[in-house]
DNA sequence: GCTTGAGCTGGAGTGCACTCCAGCTCGTAA
DNA sequence: TTACGAGCTGGAGTGCACTCCAGCTCAAGC
């Protein structure tokens, strides 16, 4: 795959995608005969992924890490495992936290209704 | 209350706080004798919602917003109860995505202890 | 064979959200 | 009465996660 699809199939810019595998967040994809990168569609999969950690708020250093671990392969699972079940107990407590704002934007949307319509009456 | 006692109730730090103030989060307190901040108790309340729309991903731009149409009174309750549906849209995606990665989490531990078992097995 | 467009590199720049610092004042305790 | 600690101001600095840019190469179509 060339870079432009990748980006088009997963909605990080090309710039970004150059940028994750200078970091190491993405492993270097081999070249074509022009020295453009030629991307295996597995990528796909991963970035994905990593979007995931990214959109429940692990932090970039984490991901490289992971990253990291994932090219040393077998030997690294149970470092792996222990990394996702710790960013699980993250994800379970902002989860907590979203119930709680998301129940408190309910009550004070209506709370607000309620103020609106008092407006409204007391012309 | 003094900014350190603020500071002690909120989580947030001193330096926070007066940025906070600087770019619109927060009242200009009123000023003890000395000319230091003493802040009203409800100052607590605020920013501890100010602090579940940051954990929740609201920018700073919007809370800022937010703040300066509260500041304006009830002529502007129209406008703060629709930034705060927008943002119950907001919370409840990120709380289907949060979901969704935490059930990911939970197959992959689960696909990990599996390969560990079995790098085990056949040592 | 020349133009066009996609891709390349190394490095500089950006935006957000703080965080730190120097140098000052003020109130209290020894 | 002086030493200390808390707080003050304006402004510089930081870390993260990109994003942009200049100047280059290469392949393909006209």
């Amino acid at each position: 795959m060339k870079i432009s699809e990748v980006s088009e199939a997963t909605g990080l810019s090309i710039d970004t995608l150059r940028f994750y595998e200078k970091i190491g967040l993405i492993d270097p994809p081999p070249r074509d005969a022009g020295g453009r990168r030629d991307y295996p569609e597995e990528v796909i999969g991963w970035i994905g992924f990593l979007d995931q950690l990214n959109a429940t708020g692990m932090p970039q250093a984490d991901r490289i890490r992971y990253a990291e671990l994932r090219r040393q392969g077998a030997a690294t699972y149970t470092e792996r495992r222990e990394m996702l079940q710790a960013h699980r107990e993250v994800i379970r407590h902002k989860l907590r936290k979203m119930q709680d704002t998301l129940a408190l934007m309910d009550r004070k949307v209506e709370i607000y209704e309620t103020l609106e319509e008092e407006e409204r009456s007391h012309v």
